[in-house]
RNA sequence: GGAGCCGUACCCAAGUGGCUAAGGGAGCGGUCUGCAAAACCGCGAUUCACCAGUUCGAUUCUGGUCGGCUCCUCCA
């Protein structure tokens, strides 16, 4: 079966069709870097990991490009907020660039110990102004724009097919739902939106353009860079599901209406990762939600991983601390399947045939969780390992047992231990078994006496 | 106010108009063991929030009720 993916432009599967086989072109909104990453956030980079690796395994050439936001909020008074890095950091007058810089390098920490692949490009906002500025004056040359002291806008008015994606009913749509949304009173229709903010000098993070000195607005990066590198049509575009009415909204008409023609050919979301049935936020979540926050409480970032492969990515996924640990064991029931136990190991065309039915339902919208159901059931490690290329869970790695020399202190618990149980002497061969646990040893003993082995978790 | 999603065993979570409603974890029983750990074997929803309807047949379709969530606002 070929790949098919769930395209919310149409609401439907669709047969995965690049423009330009066997080139696969992927945009994903990326991390916004002016303050750490949680949890909920890496789950739509696994998600966009998964697609990534699931076309590079249909033979596809991948080329994925992921911006890192690093424009933006940044304004001294902005996001007046909890965060203590980053109240820290002004506190201590750095910049909003050493900022940005600091959280990009957090967010790429945290992704590389999830196995998310690096995209092959990821440009930063602040590097493409003047690719921002001239998509600007393209649509400003198209007349979909007009201006105010403020801002020179995008006027979504002018344009037939605004909110296709969201299929938004603007007629039906309450202006500022929630009462702290400050109204731009210059605004000519509610779902205008700003391609630049002028006459901003004050601003930190400010730039020349032909409207005056200020900053671009919240959707002009996506669409500069993105056409930058993967040129005006491109086949998918990603992120999470929250972007569908606003964001990439804005980002379809502005390209479509500088280009003239169509911008994306299959938008794939995300859904949230929820916590006691909400969601994660800055302001609940504070810093308990982050990656490293579960690394210091003793869990492996792969469990995380794990957790988020058994439930598909287009259903919200409720997070715990037990919902965790069971994916955790889980897990290490995964790098337990001894080869030498194979179920195919004689039987090649079983193989293939088991091989198949784990790719059609990958295949199927990245159906990882049926996938995952369907290889615990054969329980064969040379099935996990080949398909660990889509699930990135290190599995040839951590099945093998680790060849490390064994330290001198290590030897000689083995030895005091089984000296003491061939004496039957069991309460110190118990107590020599807790000092090899605590140094972070399984533990076993067989016909030729205590071994140890690495805990892979 | 508008738009949309969800409700499957103790937890996470697949799935389908009709063969036994995946899988993992936890739990229980067993094999093994000095005892354990690990591993392996076995057991668990007569039932898919609730109520109607369509149907020969619904957990799966339709309507309603209850509960929860998301978006319309920077946000994965």
């Amino acid at each position: 079966m070929s790949l098919r993916i769930y395209n919310t432009m149409s609401r439907s599967k669709e047969d995965f069709i690049p423009l330009n086989p066997p080139k696969a072109r992927l945009y994903c909104c990326g991390p916004t870097v002016y303050n750490y990453a949680h949890i909920g956030n890496l789950r739509t980079y696994v998600f966009e990991d998964i697609l990534r690796r699931t076309l590079l395994f249909n033979g596809f050439e991948v080329e994925h490009v992921m911006n890192v936001t690093d424009v933006g909020h940044m304004t001294t008074d902005a996001d007046e907020g909890d965060d203590k890095m980053q109240v820290a950091a002004q506190r201590e007058g750095k910049s909003p660039w050493d900022i940005a810089r600091f959280y990009e390098e957090a967010f790429f920490h945290d992704t590389a110990r999830l196995n998310i692949q690096r995209p092959e490009i990821t440009p930063r906002a602040t590097e493409h102004i003047s690719e921002m500025i001239e998509t600007v004056q393209k649509l400003e040359e198209n007349g979909y724009t007009y201006l105010t002291p403020e801002a020179i806008y995008f006027d979504t008015s002018k344009s037939e097919d605004y909110g296709k994606l969201a299929r938004l009913n603007l007629n039906e749509q309450k202006q500022g739902a929630r009462a702290e949304v400050i109204m731009d009173e210059t605004k000519r229709n509610p779902s205008d939106f700003v391609l630049w903010f002028r006459n901003k000098p004050t601003h930190i993070m400010k730039w020349e353009s032909p409207w005056g000195v200020g900053y671009p607005g919240w959707h002009i990066e996506c669409s500069a860079m993105s056409m930058k590198y993967l040129g005006e049509t491109f086949d998918i575009h990603c992120g999470g599901v929250d972007h569908i009415p606003v964001h990439h909204t804005n980002e379809i008409v502005q390209s479509e209406c500088a280009t003239g023609h169509t911008f994306v050919k299959y938008w794939m979301h995300g859904e949230f990762l929820l916590t006691n049935n909400a969601k994660l936020s800055k302001s609940t979540g504070g810093s308990i939600n982050r990656l490293q926050a579960l690394i210091d409480a003793g869990y492996d970032p792969l469990g995380y991983r794990y957790l988020c492969l058994q439930a598909h990515y287009r259903s919200e996924l409720n997070f715990s601390v037990e919902a965790l640990e069971g994916a955790t064991a889980g897990l290490r029931k995964i790098y337990a399947a001894r080869p030498e136990n194979d179920p195919f190991a004689n039987n090649e065309t079983g193989y293939q045939e088991a091989r198949k039915r784990v790719l059609d339902v990958i295949n199927d919208d990245l159906g990882t969780p049926q996938a995952i159901g369907i290889l615990h059931a054969y329980g064969s490690h040379r099935l996990w390992v080949e398909f660990d290329a889509i699930l990135g869970l290190d599995i040839a790695k951590r099945s093998q047992p680790v060849e490390e020399a064994l330290s001198e202190e290590v030897v000689a618990l083995i030895e005091q231990r089984n000296a003491a149980r061939k004496a039957k002497n069991w309460a110190e061969s118990d107590a020599l078994r807790n000092q090899l646990i605590a140094l972070g040893f399984e533990v076993g003993d067989g016909p030729q006496g205590t071994t140890v082995k690495r805990k892979a978790l």
